[in-house]
DNA sequence: GCCATTAAATCCATTTTTCAGACTGAGTTG
DNA sequence: CAACTCAGTCTGAAAAATGGATTTAATGGC
C-alpha cells in the first residue's frame, strides 16, 4: 500500500483501476457520502429513533434531517413506522432495516479512526461484547478467522 | 442493537447519547465526509498519486479536486512530494501519511457494504492477503483475537 | 367541542458549495 | 519556436445547506 513514509513511490501511469460507477465503495459514498446521512445512522445505531431526539442531537436543519430520512427510507436503510406506548400518543420512529444495520461497522470504523486521529484524550464511546463488556475492535479478518495485518493486505482486482 | 426486524423497538426519550463534539466519528465526517474525500483516499489506496490520473478517474471537477486534496494535506492525511522518476520531467504527486493509510479500514468496510448491498453480481475488487492471494473481510475482533459478530455488541459510553 | 401543546415537517431568504468548462503557466518534446 | 502535458485557477450558473418562521396533524385537558 503506497505510504508516504515508504520512500519515494512511483505513481501507476495510466489506467482507471476500477471504473467508478463499477466499485461498491463508490456507490456507498453516493449514497450516504454527505454531511448528515452517516451521523443520522449513528443516532440510530445509538436507538435515537425520533425526528425531534435526532435534531437536537445532531443540530441539523429541520428541512435537510427530513430530506435525509426520506432518502435512507427509500433506499432501504431505514424505515418509518408509527408505534404507540400505551397511554401515549401515537408517533412515528425511524428504525434501521438489516441493510442499515450492517452499516454499523463502517460507522465503527471511523469512530475508531476519528479517536484515534483526531483526539488525544480518552474516546467517549467504546464497542464492547454485550455479555462480557470486554472492548472489541474492528479489523481484518482472515479465511480462518484470524486477525490480519492491514500492511499485509491489498486489494486483488478482477 | 436497534433493528427493524426486532419488534416494536422503544425510542429513548430526552438526552443525547454523546455530544457530537465529543465524538469521534463525528469529527471525522466533518473532516472527510463529503462526496469525494474518501473517494479521493481509496484512489491514493490504489496507488493513483497524480493530479490528472486522479481527476481522471473520478470526474470530479479540478477546483474541488484541487481543494479536497488541500484540505487533505492540512489535516494531515496525505502529504504533497515532488518526484522524479530518470528521464522524466519532475512531477507532483499526493501520497498518503499512516493517518491516511488507516483510513483503509474504514474504507474497506464500506466497500464491503457496498459490494453486498449495492450489487448483485461478484465485486470488483477484494481484500486479500499480499502473501497467499486469501481473501479477508473487515469485521469485529475481540480482545483475545476472536472475530466478534456485531449483534453480540453494544457501545459503552462513559 | 375548543384550546394549548407537541411532533414532524415544510417554506423562505441568504449564504455556501458544486459544477462544467475555459483559461493559465511552467516544463518538455520535436 | 510550436505543440503538448500536467497541475492547477477562474468564472458564472446551478444546486444544496443554513437558521428561522410557519404549518399541519394528533393529542390531552378543560
Amino acid at each position: 500500500m503506497a505510504y508516504a513514509d515508504d520512500g519515494p513511490t512511483v505513481s501507476r501511469q495510466q489506467k482507471t483501476v476500477v471504473p467508478l460507477s463499477e466499485c461498491g465503495m463508490a456507490r456507498a459514498t453516493d449514497l450516504i457520502g454527505d454531511r448528515w446521512t452517516l451521523l443520522i445512522v449513528r443516532e440510530a445505531l445509538y436507538g435515537v429513533t425520533r425526528f425531534d431526539a435526532m435534531q437536537a442531537d445532531l443540530g441539523a436543519p429541520r428541512s435537510v434531517l427530513s430530506a435525509r430520512l426520506k432518502h435512507l427510507c427509500d433506499i432501504g436503510v431505514m424505515t418509518k413506522r408509527p408505534y404507540k406506548k400505551p397511554g401515549e400518543r401515537q408517533r412515528h420512529q425511524y428504525v434501521l432495516t438489516s441493510k442499515g444495520v450492517d452499516l454499523a461497522l463502517p460507522l465503527m470504523a471511523l469512530m475508531q479512526w476519528g479517536d484515534k486521529h483526531l483526539r488525544d484524550d480518552a474516546p467517549p464511546a467504546q464497542i464492547v461484547e454485550r455479555a462480557s463488556g470486554a472492548p472489541c475492535h474492528v479489523g481484518l479478518i482472515s479465511e480462518q478467522g484470524a486477525p490480519v495485518s492491514i500492511g499485509k493486505t491489498t486489494f486483488k482486482l478482477h
